[in-house]
DNA sequence: AATTTAATGTTACAAAGTTCACAATAAATT
DNA sequence: AATTTATTGTGAACTTTGTAACATTAAATT
């Protein structure tokens, strides 16, 4: 029924209401914050509409309501765990990326196969990949970052989905093959980039 | 005409096409790419269709040739130059990422605040904000990764569209406010993080 | 050479998503 | 208290995207 592209709005919502209540600001009107959002103010009162969420007519909508809705729709009461497969440059920034937390996500192992890369000891602890079905069990870990290269991408996700891994985000330039009730998303940064650039060039050459 | 989300699908079968002429295959038909990209071979048949991409009945798709038109839709012929602005974890992850030039980019540049980042000795040089217009306009750059705190984000946006920058790859949470002749991606890991935790969820409930 | 087959290419249909238009209503003004 | 105004909420129209059906055609088979 909610579709992803909602559900992006809706986090793209809630940004823009944090810093608004950061502000001071109490209410806010489907106007404002599409403008904020880069939505129209139509499609705000639809999506609060179909999430549920109302307004005041003349008054707007309440921003703490408002943020406490969506932390409810997406079950900010607790911390979800997630783990971070691959720890090579991408991995160690997404690890050591401290925008989590106040999201209520929490990066709580990493793995890798290379033996250089275990460290105990550390604040996210990184272990051997073998290690990932006991720990994922133990902890109830239903989650997962995929940053592993391109050629064992696959390989490393069906040993994360036998270890009861739900949802992968990865960042390998591949579709994953999985059953039905995994859900992956991919995020190929090259491709972006190309394709960013060939929307560009595009424009450009309109114009001058 | 041609919409982000062709060009999304045009850059998988690409992915898909190379690994399959590794292999050392000739053709491909509609239905193995579909199957190897997770798009219906109606789709595949569509877009190559209006990308002009002719195939023969019942003989399928020859991969050589499937290969240069669509280097040819990228303008796959010159190397794309790019730079990198903000030199944290994420940017510097991007910096040393090296898929890049198998696909005609090159990254030329970055830009810091931080004057402890500055190296102009490396393979990539990282200089001061302050160089960026004249750099941008010496290299005739067009297009840039910015991977900058949120909080500066909107800011140095606006520095690099002075300076003649015409795309942004963004990965900063905020909607960056431009000119209409300027292309922005943003790529926000948290959001993405989040929706899938939120799909991943609706589909356990059901199930398990 | 005629027929069958297996693919492409395209047209029609369906679904999803977005915008538009406007009714409903609470607050503000007179 | 009546009227005006500003905003929400939603049903309908429109647009975009994807799917299905089928006509077309080149190769393979008989």
């Amino acid at each position: 029924m909610f579709v992803s592209r909602n559900i992006t709005r809706l986090l793209r919502y809630r940004n823009s209401l944090k810093r608004m209540q950061e502000l001071g600001f109490e209410t806010v009107y489907s106007y404002n914050l599409g403008k904020e959002t880069g939505v129209s103010p139509e499609q705000v009162r639809k999506d609060f509409s179909q999430f549920g969420i109302k307004g005041k007519k003349k008054g707007g909508y309440n921003i703490n309501e408002l943020l406490f809705t969506i932390s409810d729709i997406f079950r900010k009461d607790e911390l979800q765990k997630v783990i971070v497969v691959g720890t090579g440059n991408l991995g160690n920034a997404v690890l050591q990326y401290k925008g989590f937390l106040k999201n209520m996500i929490q990066i709580v192992a990493a793995f890798d196969i290379d033996p250089a890369k275990y460290k105990k000891k550390q604040t996210i602890p990184v272990y051997p990949l073998e290690k990932l079905p006991k720990i994922c069990q133990e902890l109830y870990i239903k989650t997962a970052i995929l940053t592993v290269p391109e050629s064992v991408a696959q390989e490393v996700a069906n040993i994360m989905i036998k270890a009861g891994i739900k949802g992968i985000l990865s960042f390998a330039p591949v579709v994953l093959k999985v059953p039905p009730h995994i859900t992956i998303k991919t995020i190929c940064i090259v491709h972006e980039l190309e394709s960013l650039i060939y929307q560009s060039v595009q424009v450009c050459d309109g114009s001058d």
